[in-house]
RNA sequence: GGCGCCGUCGCCAAGUGGUAAGGCAAGGGUCUGCAAAACCCUUAUACGUGGGUUCGAAUCUCACCGGCGCCUCCA
């Protein structure tokens, strides 16, 4: 494949070709959830965004090394203190048993979504050395300083500081409780490590007493250790920014002397019904939820329909007509794979057609035009309708007067598989081969089809009306085509 | 207040200098025992508003209006 890669850098703000470090291989850091809930559609949004751009990567042949952190020390201990330390204390659990819970709640989020797992997925608890050593680099070089226990990074040493978020330092502004800013040399500085109070559970030996990390100088290190002090991208949602990801580039780069992340890739928010999601407001949809109502497969639709980059508005209309969307490439796929299956135990069609060459082009092109969508910057809502365009071949193929040649809707359905399938995920998991239960089923439906069949031949619509809503209710539906009768699971 | 994103058909959404993809919804048609699905046709002379640049702008520029995100933990 030839086809260009470019993508939107945040830290240039222009689109760029894409150029790894290593030719053939693309080093991906994407900033992860802090584990103190469960995980909400927003976080859906973001990490789905980041699957398909990394499955997309390694379609196109490039070897990826994917990192994401799992948050769960640090900024977790500060503004979430009565949370964790209350609640822990409460329900007399430690602390890493909270974090413990909704971790594994994370993954099967991700799991149920078809999110792959990262290749890394690295916890700051485990890193506190790596996180050490790097402040003790950065208060070697006089990046940073030591007060009372804590240590701080020295904004005015770093002169690129605010160059991802476009900010100056006079305009940043401390947000931290009075005791803490008063410690600060400069109200903009932020902490590498804290002092631990008493009442911490959570807390670290370090050369400056106990104490825990503070909120960005994880990804820092975990990044730099895995991926090398200067890799390919840095991913995460746009709404961590500033400070957070214009913290880690300093503390990096003020360590390493190099450049950190080349490339910037940052994900728009979700809101819903139009306004931000919020804990007070009472409007946070957790996943869970959501994949409870939801098709996974329409999910990833929707959240796939509006670029990565930009915002995307979330309410039940909003899913309703993604999965509307998403049925039509769901069932043009199961069609086509139902004709192929009966095709090889009925009078097979003719092996080719004068037809034949036409849609090889075609599949090619459709081919063609997907790889160029998803290499602008990863645009998958005109790779979405280049799957619409599939569906619509493949529909029209089967559906035709003239029987189609078996190599054709072969062809269509590998498409879909390598597309649809592979890059998107976006194919319904029921249609891929599945276990004995569900090959079981799928014979008894067909065994229904046919002695349908047998009562529509002799004009016994009772009997082949009964059949279809008596698997209706089961919730089968059945669809009559030129070709015969597929079905699928709805309602 | 500062930084940034955005405003394209009823709804969602591509397009970022060369004359408006796609999906949903709606209307008509074909097919069907009926139904569903599918397929075909129709639906923005128009891209928030007003100027400017250009042979030419939804695309560049200025102003204004409106929406959103961040500036405090947040994907």
């Amino acid at each position: 494949m030839t086809a260009e890669l470019t993508l939107t850098n945040v830290l240039t703000r222009k689109k760029e070709s894409f150029e790894p470090v290593v030719p053939g291989q693309v080093s991906l850091y994407v900033c992860g959830p802090t584990v103190q809930d469960y995980m909400h559609i927003g976080h859906a949004k973001t990490y789905i965004a980041f699957d398909v751009i990394v499955r997309y990567l390694r379609y196109r042949g490039l070897r990826v090394r994917y990192v994401q952190n799992i948050t769960d020390v640090g900024h977790l201990l500060d503004s979430g203190e009565d949370r964790i330390l209350k609640g822990a204390a409460r329900d007399r659990v430690q602390p890493m048993q909270v974090v413990e819970t909704y971790m594994r709640e994370y993954f099967a989020d991700m799991d149920a979504l078809g999110v792959g797992r990262p290749d890394i997925s690295p916890r700051a608890s485990g890193h506190i050395p790596e996180q050490i050593e790097m402040i003790k680099t950065l208060i070697a070089s006089g990046h940073a300083y030591e007060v009372n226990g804590s240590v701080y990074f020295d904004v005015s040493a770093f002169p690129e500081y605010g160059k991802l978020s476009g900010r100056r330092v006079e305009e940043a502004e401390a947000g931290a409780r009075e005791a803490v800013r008063e410690e600060k040399r400069n109200p903009e500085d932020f902490a590498l490590w804290k002092n631990a109070p008493p009442e911490h559970i959570l807390k670290w030996p370090s050369p400056w007493g106990w104490g825990y990390p503070g909120w960005h100088i994880e990804c820092s290190a975990m990044a730099t250790k895995y991926l090398g002090e200067t890799f390919d991208i840095h991913g995460g949602g746009r709404e961590n920014m500033f400070p957070h990801n214009e913290c880690e580039i300093a503390q990096a780069e003020a360590a390493t002397g190099k450049p950190f992340a080349r490339y910037w890739l940052l994900t728009g928010s979700l809101t819903l019904d139009g306004v931000k999601m919020s804990k007070s407001l009472g409007n946070v949809v957790r996943i869970k939820d959501a994949v409870a109502k939801n098709r996974p497969e329409a999910i990833r639709y929707f959240m796939l329909s509006a670029h990565y980059a930009g915002p995307i508005d979330y309410s039940d209309a909003a899913l309703e007509a993604s999965t509307r969307g998403w049925e039509r490439i769901a069932g043009a796929y199961s069609a086509a794979r139902q004709w192929l299956d009966r095709d090889k135990t009925v009078d097979g069609g003719p092996q080719t057609t004068e037809a034949g060459a036409e849609v090889a082009q075609a599949v090619t092109d459709l081919r063609a035009r997907f790889i160029e969508a998803m290499g602008d910057d990863f645009n998958a809502p005109v790779a979405l309708t280049v799957v619409q365009d599939l569906a619509r071949l493949s529909n029209t193929l089967i559906n035709a007067n003239e029987p189609p040649a078996r190599a054709d809707v072969a062809a269509c359905v590998a498409l879909f598989d390598e597309l649809a399938g592979g890059v998107l995920g976006i194919l319904p998991k029921t249609a891929e081969t599945g276990s004995g239960s569900a090959e079981r089923e799928a014979g008894l439906i067909n065994l229904l089809i046919e002695m349908r069949k047998d009562a529509r031949a002799r004009k016994d619509f009772a009997a082949s009306d009964r059949i279809r809503d008596q698997l209706k209710a089961l919730g089968v539906v059945l669809e009559d085509g030129k070709a015969g009768t597929t079905w699928k699971f709805g309602d």
